[in-house]
DNA sequence: CAGTGGTCTAGACCACGAG
DNA sequence: TCGTGGTCTAGACCACTGT
């Protein structure tokens, strides 16, 4: 059948995701907001494949937010997004996405015990050793948030070493293998205190997001805690969600 | 076949429902976290469906967080979840999941034109009537946000004259079969001015969220504009996220 | 009424994980 | 090697929408 390429992650290959990248380029320049986009059954056909395995690309185009779906009506293309869908990225990827260019400042790795706060957080003993990552991150050279992020050491043998560069999650999946397929995340509103507010380059109390994020691989394993604060003069959230389906 | 119930809404019924709710049973009360859930297989023997039934029940768990999977492995449970999926839900649900309370202080329903932020937002013309519903949420009889909500006229005539109660979201569904199944969100990180902090019972500049809504039905027809300010101090904002599964 | 999406059946082959 | 999830085929009946 000649379908498969070892080295491509799962769905890179595959009818579904040939038949994806067609409706995306049919989305994105040959159809309006609000027009139809073609049926299940007539997808299928044209491109020789079952009325599932089209109708499986639509779902997760409507989940993405780029179709809705009416029973009995149809399937259409929906506005143009203004937010992305709520998807866990890194730092690198969530400014690119808004048009920025990410970077990083002021960067420190060591070696140190869990303590008390992080080691709840990802589960340890206090006296564990953890990998403590401090960078300011930039925005197109500008400051817009900085960062904490804590990782066992047991997972991640030797990053204190060897200076990472660009996106932690990359380096994680490349060096370790190590994939962040999840996160808890809580966001608080706050305001600067002194050091921060120097770190960010604003004025002492300016508001700002305070943000915990527990990370976890595919088998569950707490792989990543990281504490942000982030310039609220820069920097909202923004969110497409979707009621509950069902109860 | 006699497995249709005309007044059952779609998901209430069919043999998938009757699977998930075996499945949650097993999860909340058989199982721990990491025990391998039965597989596709042994799942679609034992209920009588197949396995493309069985597996897209499983899915739905996974999307929900309640299970991870691992191809060549299995099907495992989750550990409980700490935060909440990210989803749309009405401020008294909201509330609800938090364990406090809701209730409403204040409010004030009036008829007005669009105006200019109000009418971009609902893509409507200035000069068009919108309903606008001014109300202080509460959570255990405490302040918790400041709402404003935006309804076009044309979509929820006579709603001014008819005081609601409780969940805006059931008052639209029952009285106009106005379903909200989508919103874009933008939550921004602020302080409290003077008139916000008094109506919220806290000090002038105490940090708070701007959260500004815009709710679609499933026709992408855009059904309300919200803007609202929640207290920090008792408020975060707490989500499970997922990696994308593709590029 | 015809056409649409929602659900389901009964198989199949593949890639991956663990013993 | 064997069991797992990931993908796919070729059909079917139902509920709902719009004409």
């Amino acid at each position: 059948m000649s379908v498969s390429d070892p080295t491509a992650p799962p769905h890179r290959s595959g009818k579904g995701a040939q038949l994806r990248e067609h409706l995306i380029s049919l989305i994105e320049s040959g159809l309006q907001p609000h027009d139809r986009m073609p049926a299940e059954r007539e997808l299928a056909e044209a491109f020789g494949v079952t009325r599932l395995t089209a109708r499986r690309v639509l779902d997760r185009l409507r989940q993405e937010g780029r179709v809705y779906r009416s029973r009995g009506a149809g399937t259409f293309v929906s506005e143009p997004r203004i937010a992305k869908t709520v998807e866990l990225t890194s730092f690198s990827d969530d400014m690119r996405a808004r048009g920025l260019r990410p970077g990083s400042l002021h960067m420190t790795v060591r070696l140190m015990a869990a303590g008390a706060e992080v080691g709840a957080a990802l589960q340890l003993s206090p006296r564990d050793k953890v990998v403590q990552i401090y960078r300011v991150r930039t925005a197109d050279d500008a400051p817009m948030c900085i960062e904490h992020s804590y990782l066992p050491d047991a997972l991640v043998p030797g990053l204190a070493d060897a200076p990472l560069e660009g996106s932690l999650y990359e380096a994680l999946a490349s060096r370790y293998g190590l994939d962040v397929e999840k996160a808890e995340q809580s966001i608080h509103a706050t305001v600067l205190d002194t050091g921060a507010a120097v770190a960010l380059g604003v004025p002492e109390f300016s508001p700002a997001f305070q943000v915990r994020r527990i990370g976890f691989d595919a088998r569950g394993r707490r792989v990543e805690y990281a504490q942000s604060i982030y310039r609220a003069d820069r920097y909202s959230y923004d969110m497409v969600i979707y009621r509950r389906t069902e109860g």
